[in-house]
DNA sequence: GGGCGAGGGAGTGTATACGAGAATGGTGGG
DNA sequence: CCCACCATTCTCGTATACACTCCCTCGCCC
């Protein structure tokens, strides 16, 4: 079906895709995942669904039952805020490192992803913001150097753009101004300053959820 | 073929075998891993073996290349000690809300675990210390009450077990000891306790690794 | 009329079979 | 003697087919 040009490999783009449509909310909380309605929705057989449910377990977006079937998880209001404080003391972490390790060419996407971010925020295109802030967050993971720290950050990366996403997308621009300042920092190599930025970010992006939350409603975040 | 007793659930156990057999050391780093021998060392078909070892490249223990196979990651040094350092800082904020909302029969689970993990280091069955380690933080993450904060625990847990069984296994009499006591705080429901230990156990294990390490060769882990 | 048990449908779990790609060894030419 | 090219082979990647489990419904009995 969709399967246009996917030349030789399905699973890890398998992967991706339901990722991408649980975290935009194409799949809803709670809602049961079956094996042949994905198969048939990318164009693939279900044995590459199968292994990327598996992963997308492993990562904590879905629940798998033996026998009856995987469901998208539902995340409550107290699960979101450990995923931002668990942040809020791994990214400086990493920030730190990367203003040390990072590269000339990963600079050089982070000031593309702040360009797109901005343009994305100025059009209101505000469905797109959520996965350039996981994205821009990711890269700086990635020039940690840390492969190991990496993918952790990677992870809770993309669920922090779920939480947020599930919700509303909002406090958009100040992100991106903060965004811009992180970026000068790592490109002057200043660590600690990076770091600092980093974790004022992050603090501030918690309040920002946890007023959201209050004022809408007390339900868990689905 | 060797379906003894198990006719009925196969990948999860999977996952969990190939898991352990990469901590145990019985697959050293680098190595390459077939799909056909491990099924057959599981008496399974190769899928519920892929599946496994998808779940295994998610969650950082094998990189798999298309089309070539799946190979046991080499953790470097300085990934061992990002991995300690991560765990120096989660650990505590898990101990913290382990102590508000540990039930009894968790409560119960840790002491047996404490009991078993002396009687290993008394009786010098050294190997099994890891596995029982990684068992006493997998239950205090599952007493966070945080679905997403123990799963994260979880899978760290087991890379640090690994990292220590890769390279040997020491300080067991002292590392607890130190269990006990935070077993005492958890049980007095003391969260502030709680979390000072266990940031000094972790601490205390960070030290110790680093000892050996730098004692013993200037060497990757592998 | 209500509760309980058996049967059917749906979907997962697993095995087998086949096609595609890459590493490896041999062979021929330079 | 060394290098490049090609074929073989091994393994992964995917699809198809079947067995087992769960759930829901319908019928029976109390």
């Amino acid at each position: 079906m969709a399967g246009d040009k996917g030349p030789r490999r399905a699973p890890q783009e398998a992967v991706r895709a339901v990722r991408e449509d649980i975290i935009r909310g194409v799949f809803a909380p709670g809602e049961r995942l079956t094996e042949d309605a994905l198969a048939a929705r990318y164009g693939v057989s279900r044995v590459p669904v199968r292994e990327a449910l598996r992963v997308l377990e492993a990562e904590g977006f879905v629940e798998a039952k033996p026998y009856v079937g995987v469901f998208v998880r539902e995340l409550s209001e107290a699960e979101a805020e450990d995923l931002l404080e668990l942040r809020s003391v791994i990214e400086p972490m990493c920030a730190a490192r990367a203003a040390r390790n990072r590269t000339p060419e990963q600079l050089g996407r982070l000031k593309e992803l702040v360009s797109l971010g901005w343009d994305a925020v100025r059009d209101g295109r505000l469905e797109e913001v959520p996965r350039l802030n996981s994205r821009f967050h990711e890269v700086i993971a990635e020039a940690s150097g840390s492969e190991v720290l990496g993918q952790m950050i990677r992870q809770l990366s993309q669920k922090i753009a779920w939480v947020y996403a599930v919700g509303l997308t909002l406090r958009a621009e100040d992100s991106w101004r903060e965004h811009e300042e992180i970026l000068a920092a790592l490109s002057a190599g200043d660590a600690d300053r990076a770091s600092a930025l980093l974790g004022q970010h992050i603090l501030r992006a918690t309040t920002a959820y946890r007023r959201r939350v209050r004022t809408e409603a007390g339900d868990p975040i689905g």
